[in-house]
DNA sequence: CTGCCCATGTAACCTGTTACATGATTAC
DNA sequence: GTAATCATGTAACAGGTTACATGGGCAG
């Protein structure tokens, strides 16, 4: 139940249309909670249905016409209330771990091609992370707002951080190719 | 699609019924890959019936009756397959980033008493996974397996190492209660 | 023989994914 | 005017969650 609360943080950050949000479920938000546009048409209609955002009145919301959306009251009570509220962790699914697992069981052939793309993949991740830290936290800049999402910015920049060095040790424990039995 | 394979990989590792595995999957496996019975039962059905694995003969198979499951060939190369295969990562949902950055927006009253209780939650996993590394890989077994198996076990220590680190931090972000906005 | 737990299973629902459909706008 | 793209949406499906059902064995 976390979708239409990331849909009232975006939409409270800056009031958009379906394809604004999709674009910035893409990167920003997306960082930590992905949607498709095709969730987000469907959650909006939800969150209008239960009166927590509006359409922002324009002449036609026909078909093929950009609606916007800002959050109303409603909504951002519901948020507050949301953010509050425990929740349980929810439980782990990785599947790269569990490969890694079954690798102890039927061998580590072929693996090492897949590990070296998920290597580089997490590294475009970080530079990216940084690219972002660089822009839009440079030092100075204290306020409660700034520096609670310069934290969630670096919860990102570690667990990439994580998973580089996890993946470089990974490399290192597979078998040569020239040992592995065919 | 990992259910299936996380079954192959743990049938493999040993024979089990279905609550076997259930329990193996609050534990072990299911520290990354974590599934309920209901799923566990459904999957056997399907796997079995694509001749990926075979319910061992025993007396009764009648309902109320134990069913164990071995893998068979057909399944051990499926699973060499899958773990060969090229997979994307998928992409993150983490609900309590999410929430930090909702605070950001809505202020973080509230928040203070779920972040401890997360941290908690936390520490006791980084002690749960730190007494299975004494107990199952004392130093000096250097085997493939064990040495994979191992692996997998520290990415989840030094992942619960990080979040605790990070909730640490996120606490000492947050207002003093006596300065929060009613 | 009643209540409790073990073991397997069914059903309904919710969320997320993939493929496709439709109207409007812009480029050529 | 036709093709490509923008913008919003529908439909079908897959995977995961929650609630409930059924039969067997065991403790008192």
């Amino acid at each position: 139940m976390s979708l239409p609360h990331a849909i009232l943080t975006a939409l409270l950050e800056k009031p958009s249309s379906g394809l604004d949000l999709t674009r910035r479920f893409d990167k920003s938000i997306g960082y930590f909670w992905s949607a498709t546009h095709q969730q987000i048409y469907r959650e909006l209609g939800k969150l209008e249905a239960e009166g927590f955002i509006r359409a922002l009145p324009t002449e036609q919301p026909a078909r093929g016409q950009r609606k916007s959306y800002e959050v109303l009251p409603a909504g951002r009570a519901e948020l507050q209330r949301w953010t509050a509220a425990a929740q349980d962790p929810k439980p782990h699914r990785d599947a790269l771990l569990l490969r890694l697992r079954a690798a102890a069981v039927v061998g580590t052939a072929g693996l090492e091609t897949d590990l070296r793309r998920h290597l580089d993949l997490h590294r475009r991740q970080l530079a990216e992370y940084e690219e972002i830290e660089k822009r839009d936290f440079p030092p100075g800049n204290d306020s409660a707002q700034a520096r609670l999402q310069h934290l969630v910015l670096r919860a990102g920049i570690e667990l990439e951080t994580f998973w580089i060095q996890w993946l470089t040790e990974a490399l290192e424990e597979l078998p040569e190719p020239a040992e592995q039995a065919s």
